[in-house]
RNA sequence: AGGGCUAUCGCCAAACGGUAAGGCAACGGACUCUGACUCCGUCAUUUCAAGGUUCGAAUCCUUGUAGCCCUGCCA
């Protein structure tokens, strides 16, 4: 109790001593000079693809900013390209921001639903003088650009008189003109050092049937154009996106200003995240689809918010991981350690712990009754008591991993060997009097005699034994598919071969058939997760378990001080 | 006439002119019916470099260096 209170006092000292990041630094001091009333963020993904572990930074931290500030958090698909986007995405994207936990409420919009608004805009540009339609190929809009160190050239039709954009403009939005053919744009500076500010194109020609808004449209805003007004319409008031977009701000703030909202929205650039040993590039997860290296774009070796759901990653470890992770300007690439840490410190407690053998070797009790089963009560998990207690059959045969025994143990070995003692987890101690090998040498089975005095939960003391083994009785084995993953690139070797083919982990998958469970891992279902005693946390495949049929994910292993010494 | 941004431990990341937080990883040790967990301890005399200002500099100034981003009718 003390020391609870103890811990209690000490983590909250621990908050109060977490300074805030950059972000939340800006906001109180928007809050502070009236520069905005209350806080509201958002999340715009165009939908033209899956959420990975980068998004989710982004969404969390959105969603996270609004909740701290009492403020508001929308869902908004940026659909301003018709040809990059598809429906089947926004519905996976909304899953993905519902399942971590971004609570968008009735929030959620759509860039498209506001293309009438977005044209009202771009008209007032060109009333102002500051639009233009520019009949320039896309090839010499390229010219008349410059380079990063020449100034551009100004557009032959960037004089036009307002009366004549005003209807060549109309003329574009009623279709008389091809793609490509005219496009609309801003009229800033060609001579700009920042290439964005060069003229830049706001509305193009695209006669393509939209998702959202169907044939309505066959003129579609630039980002640049459409996501300040977007933000503004919505209330924002601290539109956050990463780093590419720094550039991009002298351009959003012109259009707020030259549009003449109030309250104009305020973008903050922050740094992606980049997790080792891990790809997140569309084109590189695509492929690895596309070769059929992997199991679709949920494959649990990937890092998209699908896969580590079906992995067993929770929502909880992921936003501890986005709150561990920080936010700065600084590119960074955190260590995938941290990620395992996040998903074992979030189910070590929630979750039971069963015994399962990934490599099975028989193991036989000379001196226990044949064909007797005794049922054993163990706890579920042991710090955890609210997780109850299981039945666990014990018999003469048993089945141990393969690693636990050792014919000639090195030094510091305390798991099964000739003449050794350990302790079955749960059950008694046994002691190693011999075994057999078939003629490659490979160790068939184990045999032992076990101490009925020692037998767990009879406070027996007599002795104490240094290793302690999971098991599982094979008379009432259950058996299951179990898959071990490791990450699918190797960064430090590169993540292709010089040929331009990928450079891939072989042992980015390993399968194990039939291994031997205990019977309270028959009945589960997709999603349930479990600690597997000294192994690791494990989870049931949503895609490939079949009733009766379970398959097991590895999510993530246990940490182990273990090693044995090189031969 | 190029522009913008960044640089603090192996990896993240605080510090806002007052004498380098914290987490992950790693390494010792204690405990243990999981070689896990937990607990205790170790881990930056120094902040990309070199100068300067100051009683005092990671923080300010100067000059360099390195990395990332920008020449889509993508977002």
């Amino acid at each position: 109790m003390e020391k609870e209170r103890e811990n209690i006092a000490k983590e909250s000292a621990a908050k109060e001593n977490v300074s805030k990041n950059f972000i939340e630094q800006i906001i109180d001091r928007d809050l502070a000079e009236g520069h905005c009333k209350t806080v509201c963020t958002r999340f715009p993904p165009e939908p033209n693809g899956y959420l990975h572990i980068g998004h989710a930074k982004s969404i969390l931290l959105n969603y996270g900013l609004a909740k701290e500030y009492g403020g508001k958090f929308n869902l908004r698909f940026d659909d301003t390209n018709p040809t990059k986007e598809k429906t089947e995405f926004v519905e996976s994207i909304i899953a993905d921001v519902k399942w971590l936990g971004a609570d968008f409420e009735d929030r959620l919009y759509f860039a498209s639903n506001y293309f009438e608004q977005m044209y009202e805009a771009a008209v007032k540009l060109i009333r102002k003088g500051k639009a233009f339609v520019c009949d320039l190929s896309a090839d010499e809009i390229r010219e008349y650009r410059g380079t990063l160190t020449e100034p551009g050239k100004e557009s032959p039709y960037r004089n036009r008189s307002v009366e004549e954009n005003l209807e060549l403009f109309e003329n574009m939005k009623n279709g008389m003109y091809a793609d490509g053919e005219k496009v609309l744009r801003a009229k800033i500076d060609m001579s700009s050092p920042n290439m964005n500010m060069r003229d830049p194109v706001i509305y193009r020609v695209a006669k393509m049937s939209h998702h959202n808004t169907g044939d309505a449209w066959c003129i579609y805003p630039m980002y640049d154009f459409a996501h300040p007004i977007e933000d503004a319409i919505e209330g924002i008031t601290h539109s956050i996106c990463t780093l590419e977009f720094e550039d991009h701000r002298p351009l959003y703030d012109w259009v707020v200003r030259e549009v003449e909202y109030e309250m104009p929205p305020k973008q903050i650039e922050f740094a992606k995240m980049y997790l080792t040993n891990v790809v997140t590039g569309k084109r590189y997860i695509k492929r690895l689809v596309e070769e059929g290296i992997v199991d679709g774009w949920d494959d649990p070796r990937l890092v998209t918010i699908a896969a580590l759901r079906r992995r067993g990653f929770t929502p909880e470890s992921i936003q501890k991981f986005v709150e561990l992770c920080g936010v700065s300007k600084s590119n960074s690439s955190v260590d995938y350690a941290m990620l395992e840490y996040c998903i074992r410190e979030d189910l070590k407690m929630k979750r039971p712990r069963l015994m399962a053998v990934l490599d099975p070797v028989k193991l036989i009790i000379d001196n226990y009754p044949e064909g007797q089963i005794e049922y054993l009560d163990i706890e579920m998990n042991l710090e955890n008591p609210e997780l109850g207690m299981r039945k666990v059959p014990f018999g003469r045969e048993l089945y141990i991993d393969r690693e636990d025994f050792m014919e000639n143990p090195p030094k510091k070995y305390f798991r099964l060997f000739p003449g050794n003692e350990v302790r079955l987890m749960g059950a008694y101690f046994v002691k190693c009097v011999g075994f057999e090998k078939d003629e490659d040498g490979k160790v068939t089975e184990i045999h032992c005699t076990y101490d009925p005095e020692t037998k767990c939960g009879t406070g027996f003391t007599g002795r104490k034994v240094k290793g302690t083994i999971h098991w599982v009785a094979a008379a009432t084995a259950v058996t299951a598919e179990v898959r071990l993953y490791e990450n699918i690139v190797d960064e430090e070797k590169g993540v292709y071969n010089e040929d331009g083919s990928l450079n891939l982990n072989p042992n980015s998958l390993t399968v194990l058939k039939n291994c031997p469970m205990e019977p309270a891992l028959a009945d589960v279902a997709p999603y349930d997760s479990f600690q597997f005693v000294r192994q690791g946390f494990f989870c049931v495949d949503s895609k490939d378990s079949a009733p009766g049929a379970p398959v097991f994910n590895r999510i993530v292993s246990l940490k182990s001080s273990f090693r044995l010494p090189k031969a």
